[in-house]
RNA sequence: GGCCCCAUCGUCUAGCGGCCUAGGACGCUGGCCUCUCACGCCGGUAACACGGGUUCGAACCCCGUUGGGGUCACCA
């Protein structure tokens, strides 16, 4: 088969939102293709009409599209490609590899259940087979699985593996009403639009040997195959719902990168040496199938999450803008992109798990006035620190460079006229600019905020301790 | 249950016969730095599932056991 050009595919069923799991199949796929300079090709399996739904393919490229993967071809639907599978089917009826059957499910339901009675593998018995049925309402159309010998995937991950024939039943490759089945469908398709390269889920290595005898019968080069492990919960057993959020558009949503979704999920699974924190450009450049892990994985959030702040701590701030934008709004927080906002993200930026905390980190820098935090005001905005706040209000008022170093002096100069450590000092002004105890650095925040703001809530903090003197006194 | 896959710290992993008294990361934890919170830095905790081989030598190769996972549809 030509591999000069690797063309990999993705293709979800429409039948629910894109989960870790596939998310991670489709970046293998995406950034295989990308790594080798070859293509990469969307495709809906939705002949399943029954689960397939319009907003599961939307949420699929919501979902595809935040993580950032794009496609060369498709999106092709499997469902407006079945005369294609009609040609097929029948080619293999005309040649003797497939067979017309009249069994009906009931009858079928009942072969397997004796079979299992008497201790043997459920299956189809192959009543139709040898019949030369011709077509007829209803009859679906089954493979003819050769009954000895066996069938070897060359696995690309896991090496040769191999299955008997015999354990492999006359599946079904049409239904009753003619649509194709999965197995048919999937083969014709990755012949079609010339698949070599196919990277898929552990879940899929039992079928992949019905598949093979498909691209054999349809007298087709054979892809190559690499199944990777699947992702699993923390009890180790599959990924479901009771093991939280699933879908990659929730981690969207609770304020994760794109970029640390990606690095998260490609290195489950996938290593280069002790490298832990890769840049999607990195990613492209050293991903391989040679170091594809044999053994599934267990998701875990708190790397994730520990991931995520590092993508955060090391993107480029105004690059962050447009993540973080969102969460403002949700919050009520009215900011707009501009240097403002990318003087508050640089300070935000090494305290940010996620676009959440940041935003909730960003609140006060947005508020016509801080909302003084109560404890916060008593011990900090109190008549003891009076005098020295109100002399460094003024001191900064009045100066013209306002930068770290200049700032920094006023500080100094406060505090030797009121013998007082710098944190003595630092904690009232936090609080008269935060109205809280946690925030950046005051030096870095000051800067952030900009003259105008910080003086005017220094006066305020002022105004509101002279309110509490006089109150007192 | 049949068939198939897998097996290194709690988790993700490095390791591809000697470099391993097993390395990194997350987590947990002691400390340092320090204007708060973080970041950062230094240290600690913790694993080759078990049993047989092969070999001068096995985490690495082979076999078995155990354990986990997947799959057995007119779903994909």
């Amino acid at each position: 088969m030509d591999k000069t050009t690797i063309i990999t595919r993705f293709p979800p069923s429409p039948t629910g939102y894109l989960h870790l799991g596939g998310a991670r199949t489709a970046i293998f796929n995406w950034l295989y293709a990308r790594h080798t300079g070859g293509r990469f090709i969307l495709r809906f399996e939705d002949t399943d009409v029954e689960r397939s739904t319009q907003e599961s393919v939307d949420a699929i490229f919501e979902a595809l599209d935040w993580l950032g993967i794009d496609w060369d071809e498709g999106p092709y639907y499997q469902s407006k490609r079945y005369d294609v599978y009609k040609e097929y089917i029948n080619r293999l009826i005309d040649s003797g590899h497939a067979y017309y059957c009249t069994c009906t499910p009931e009858q079928v339901e009942q072969m397997r259940n004796a079979a299992r009675e008497s201790g043997g593998k459920p299956r189809y018995d192959g009543t139709c087979r040898e019949k030369n049925l011709k077509w007829q309402e209803g009859a679906v159309v089954r493979f003819k699985t050769p009954p000895t010998g066996s069938t070897v995937v060359d696995d690309k991950i896991r090496g040769p593996i191999a299955f008997a024939n015999a354990e492999l039943d006359d599946f079904i490759i049409a239904r009753g009403d003619g649509s194709p089945m999965y197995n048919l469908a999937v083969v014709v398709d990755d012949i079609t639009m010339n698949i070599n390269t196919i990277i898929r889920g552990d879940d899929h290595i039992s079928n992949t040997p019905k598949q093979i005898l498909l691209y054999q019968a349809l007298g087709c080069e054979i892809p190559d195959f690499g199944h990777v492990p699947m992702v699993l919960g923390h009890d180790k057993s599959r990924l479901s719902k009771r093991h939280g959020a699933m879908s990659v558009t929730a981690y969207r949503d609770m304020g994760y990168h794109p970029e640390a979704m990606v690095n998260y999920l490609v290195r489950l699974g996938w290593s280069h040496g002790d490298q832990e924190f890769f840049t999607r450009a990195e990613l492209i450049e050293k991903f391989n199938l040679e170091h594809i892990g044999r053994s599934a994985g267990v998701f875990n959030p708190e790397k994730l999450l520990a991931l995520n702040a590092e993508h955060i701590r090391a993107a480029g701030t105004p690059d962050l803008a447009p993540y973080l934008l969102p969460f403002l709004k949700a919050k009520k927080i009215s900011a707009e992109p501009g240097d403002y906002l990318n003087g508050v993200i640089g300070t935000l930026k090494p305290r940010s798990k996620t676009f959440i905390e940041m935003a909730d980190g960003a609140r006060f820098y947005f508020q016509e006035k801080p909302a003084y935090d109560a404890q916060a005001a008593t011990k900090f905005l109190n008549s003891g620190l009076l005098a020295p706040m109100s002399k460094l209000t003024d001191a900064i008022s009045q100066t013209e460079a306002f930068d770290e170093p200049s700032l920094e002096e006023i500080f100094k100069k406060v505090m030797a006229d009121a013998d007082l450590k710098f944190g003595k000092i630092a904690q009232p002004v936090r609080v008269a600019l935060t109205g809280g105890t946690v925030s950046p650095g005051v030096f870095e925040m000051m800067i952030a905020l900009g003259k105008s703001r910080v003086v005017s809530r220094l006066k305020d903090a002022v105004a509101f301790m002279e309110k509490n003197v006089a109150a007192a006194g």
